[in-house]
DNA sequence: TCGGAGGCAATTGCATGCACTTTTTGCCTT
DNA sequence: AAGGCAAAAAGTGCATGCAATTGCCTCCGA
């Protein structure tokens, strides 16, 4: 064909889709409900209808979007019950993730949790919530990567993408930011002192908490809007 | 397009395909590290390749089968490592299934629950391996489900399917199709007494158990696995 | 005999085309 | 005017074909 693959960086062309779309998806730049039509997607990124229809599958298959036979696939549209279950199931892989590191994390891997930790205080302090949200994630990796088991680390990472959709703008809530930062430092005391199961109720309390303030976005967040926004990629 | 649908039962000629080549894989026809060639595929199913790349594209999504770019496709190979993380995943799975079991169940699924249980006893006398494997599947079906959060069922369903590979023949094993009802009996009497705690214990205990004697089997039996032990198995 | 460069066969990756399904629109009937 | 039916339009599903990549085999030189 014509050429480069200037979209989004190496591998196939179906895993660039992948990414693609999927990333458009997490950070909210298509929204729920939002129909993916597969001859503008095409379009759009300059590909045929292949690629971007195998990208559709594997999407329906991780969950993040929602295929109707013979109808098109849409962004997946999550009821209420179901996005109440995917918190209330983050919220207890949290806990495990955090139960392990308590017992299984390394010296090192201790000190940067907590040095990292104590660093977002300032961010905390300033109110920089765009900072704030990467420190977090972060944080939560670091979680994830602690446990030292790969496979709760994938349930964590694609339940977390999943939910991405209707986390946004959480930090914005008032007194969000602080809220956060406290019950970080209960995981993180907890961890440190070797306490595992204090860590996990910590890990789920905060989830929890994270959940009923999201919950507050995503009710009046699910749109059928079909404007395609369009996006500068390079 | 001679339209006949008498391969696997209904859907699009992708889902059956995934289910096809998923099922083999589940069950063991298809064992892990072997070549899944995209025309032997095509023509074993008397399908073109296009809906054999995306069933292969979704069983590798959710992580069945493995795609190196332009090589290929094998059914996913796990190290000892991941499989080990995936065991200890599950256990955890089970036990907040377990608990929520016991916390959520209503009066009809706790019947249903104890009177399956009961009714399976008499295979164990039987020695009855195969039809009590049924009813394990079953009684473990209705611990997600009882759980009432669909989320912790996709992932409990998602991560038993990949498991299930290397559980194959584990009731083989002397002595477990006993030892594995009493455990079962541990967790029903447990979620009936509405002890979410005690619940939770035995369904991990449950399948640290389960883990270990599959671990047995696992070893020998990597075919073409590149990193692993030799065979044994025939 | 060993190592490497080049070419050939096999296989994957993607584009395109056609068939089938769903949805929409316009006309006819009541 | 409203409802229903039918035909067209739109869009998905799958097959086929071609380009590109990989792996293997051969041949040449040291």
């Amino acid at each position: 064909m014509s050429g480069k693959r200037s979209l989004i960086r190496s591998g196939t062309t179906v895993d660039q889709m992948v990414r693609a779309i999927g990333d458009r998806i997490v950070t909210g730049v298509l929204r729920p409900g939002e129909k993916l039509d597969e001859v503008s997607l095409a379009v759009r990124f300059e590909v045929s209808r292949t690629p971007v229809r195998e990208a559709l599958g594997q999407l329906s298959a991780m969950g993040l979007v929602e295929r109707r036979p013979n109808r098109g696939a849409i962004v997946a549209v999550v009821t209420q019950e179901h996005l109440t279950a995917m918190f209330e199931s983050m919220a207890e892989l949290e806990g495990i993730c955090a139960r392990f590191c308590a017992e299984r994390m390394t010296g090192s891997e201790r000190r940067a949790l907590e040095t990292e930790h104590q660093a977002s205080a300032r961010l905390v302090r300033l109110g920089a919530e765009e900072d704030y949200e990467y420190f977090n994630t972060e944080f939560h990796s670091r979680l994830y990567r602690g446990a030292h088991s790969t496979h709760i680390q994938e349930l964590t990472a694609t339940t977390r993408s999943r939910l991405a959709p209707f986390r946004r703008a959480q930090f914005r809530l008032a007194g969000r930011l602080a809220k956060s930062w406290q019950e970080h430092d209960a995981i993180v005391t907890a961890i440190l002192r070797g306490d595992g199961a204090a860590a996990g109720k910590a890990a789920r309390d905060h989830v929890s908490i994270v959940s009923e303030a999201s919950a507050v976005f995503a009710a009046g967040d699910q749109p059928n809007a079909a404007s395609t926004t369009s996006v500068t990629s390079g």
